[in-house]
DNA sequence: TGGAGCTATTTAGTAATCCTATATACTAGT
DNA sequence: ACTAGTATATAGGATTACTAAATAGCTCCA
């Protein structure tokens, strides 16, 4: 699926906070997780600068470790407050999408 | 439901373009019909940015009808190419809506 | 006649988010 | 050494929605 850029600004971020929720992570294996999920161009940085403002925002607890496949990994796990912004995304996302579903199966009377 | 401005990104412009394509319409009358959607917050500058958008991008057609309620209205209807992005809009949400609950159902297994 | 209120369009400036492109660095294999 | 895969970080750009205000036509009523 090409160019769902505009389509992921405002879930990206809830996505990451998900993946976050199922386990302690980091940065470059959330993006391969994106990938595998269907979101293919989603690339490194665009993890990072989401990981950053959680960091900035207090959402998340982080941890150092070493790697033996390269260098050290920062590893993220949700705080109480990233647990509360993810069940806020998902307010918001059944919410927005319910909407949209709805505009899209009404029947068109023309 | 407050705060959904980063999640109507990318979707507003299609939810525009499907209310278009059920009948000719202008800015005010959409906005209307996005906050009778449940959009609440959405104000006439941000609908008529994205008709301008529209307009722009030949997307749309265009003509202006005097109102007994107020000024004249500028009414729009969707050409083919209108039709065509409307198209791709809903494969969009369609891939990027199952993809993101997908992510929010799977079995957690932590 | 003058003001309030609803209808209706437009635009300048701002904020938020994701992408592009690049730099840096560790490890393993050739 | 060199390449490739793993891993983090950041500066600058593009897109989109919001804020706030200006402008204007119409009806109603004091």
């Amino acid at each position: 699926m090409e160019n769902i850029t505009e389509m992921l600004k405002g879930v990206l971020e809830g996505c990451v906070l998900e993946i976050i929720s199922r386990g302690e992570t980091y940065g470059y294996e959330i993006t391969q997780q994106l990938r595998e999920l269907g979101f293919t161009d989603v690339v490194e940085g665009t993890v990072y600068t989401i990981t950053m403002r959680l960091e900035k925002n207090n959402l998340v607890d982080i941890e150092k470790k070493p790697s033996t496949m390269g260098p050290p990994r920062k590893f993220y796990t949700l705080n109480a407050a990233g647990q509360k912004q993810l069940e806020i995304f998902w307010e918001k996302w059944d919410f927005v999408s319910s909407k949209i579903n709805e505009l899209k199966t009404k029947i068109k009377v023309k």
